[in-house]
DNA sequence: AATGCATATTTTGGATACAATCTAAATTAT
DNA sequence: ATAATTTAGATTGTATCCAAAATATGCATT
């Protein structure tokens, strides 16, 4: 995905690109949950010095992504079922407030984006291909941001992407769960018809459902689907 | 590895106290929102060289203390009203959610902690003394970061703190207000009482009041009391 | 006096060098 | 054979140096 760097990449700083790079691998899970980033290792990949290297880790560290133990430089943050059960009621208290307030503001075009995403999302789940799981995962979140900025509350977003940190190191997709998804398919048309309908509570309450219900047993770690 | 080396000062790594000097400077307003952060400065200020300062300046940037805009260094994050109503409103939705699991969860002990803090910050009220207000703030942000805690959810404390970083830029304190401060204590002491009966709807919600009552005109800014 | 331009100074961003610390293999002792 | 210890190598933490960018200064021109 560098493709497009004429641009960006060049131009960005050293310290921006290390950033972005570290932030991506361990996303992508290419580092897995406790592996160690060794600094002279990104820093040859990269074709930069360790310095920004140094300073994107401890950026990455207070956004949550990573830890840095003293004298023993950063690894990737490890995260439990207790985190994700905290994350998740977190989120459902969050966004159903902003689904709330959304109802009362949101546009007829961000209406129009939030019904392709959810045809989208249909379109891919019908397939059952286990392929399409991450396509799905990223509208998803499109779906969700769009109400959130909807909202009109920046911080709401920023407060949610924090938390969600942990969340986006990348795990194993289990498998399909078509009843599951079909619900969450349910879901999302039924907030777009309560947000059309400028009905607050009822926004607000399908979206705490829909998150809470994403909650899941033990093996799976697909987040809020 | 024992020598006595006041505490802690010296044991620290050098970028752990950089991030402690500025985050301290910031927070008791020796550095004003908007103000420039010279690395040079500080790294005289505290004896170790700039890297160490970059490091930390970078992490309070990712904390949300500081902005960097590209080749202008550091300079002290700037909130407006809006900020303010945003950062409340959210309080508001996480502290009454932290409240009414904390009402379930709740042990003797913390309880009891509440109850000297509620009569300190009554006794330091009835002085009317503006010196006061500063200490009621400290017994405060105690008294709301003990029930946070007994929720037992970790990531509501960080989540609320990363919140609060912006008010936490010292700005000046509005006067007495004696109305609203005597319904704050009320609030205290109806709080404390809703957790003792474990009534979570009751904690939850006056917690919500107490919050979204802090909520103030425009000249005033002294958080949540 | 005010404005615009060129120059000097300051300050940041990044690279390199070196010291402190940790890690792990190799050696010795039990 | 296993455990403890030493030691060499790898890795991090900090300081210093250099180049690029931004800011400040001063001068000429209007």
């Amino acid at each position: 995905m560098n493709e497009i760097q004429s641009d960006s990449q060049k131009s960005q700083s050293a310290t921006a690109r290390a950033y972005d790079h570290v932030k991506t691998a361990v996303m992508m899970g290419e580092y897995q949950a406790g592996d160690r980033i060794k600094e002279e290792l990104i820093a040859e990949k990269i074709g930069v010095s360790r310095t920004p290297i140094r300073q994107a880790l401890h950026k990455l560290t207070a956004e949550g992504f990573l830890t840095m133990p003293p004298n023993q430089g950063a690894r990737v943050i490890e995260w439990s079922q207790q985190d994700t059960q905290e994350i998740t009621d977190l989120r459902a208290i969050l966004e159903s407030f902003g689904a709330g307030i959304a109802a009362r503001k949101i546009t007829q075009s961000d209406l129009s984006r939030l019904e392709t995403l959810a045809e989208m999302m249909e379109a891919a789940a019908a397939t059952g291909r286990e392929r399409e799981l991450e396509l799905i995962t990223k509208y998803n979140s499109e779906f969700h941001m769009v109400i959130i900025n909807s909202s009109g509350n920046i911080r709401l977003a920023e407060v949610i992407a924090s938390l969600a940190h942990p969340l986006l190191i990348q795990r194993r997709f289990s498998g399909f769960d078509h009843a599951r998804l079909r619900r969450s398919m349910a879901h999302h048309r039924e907030i777009i018809d309560a947000l059309r309908s400028g009905d607050s509570s009822w926004a607000s309450s399908i979206m705490k459902s829909h998150i809470l219900a994403s909650r899941v047993a033990e093996s799976d770690t697909t987040p809020a689907i």
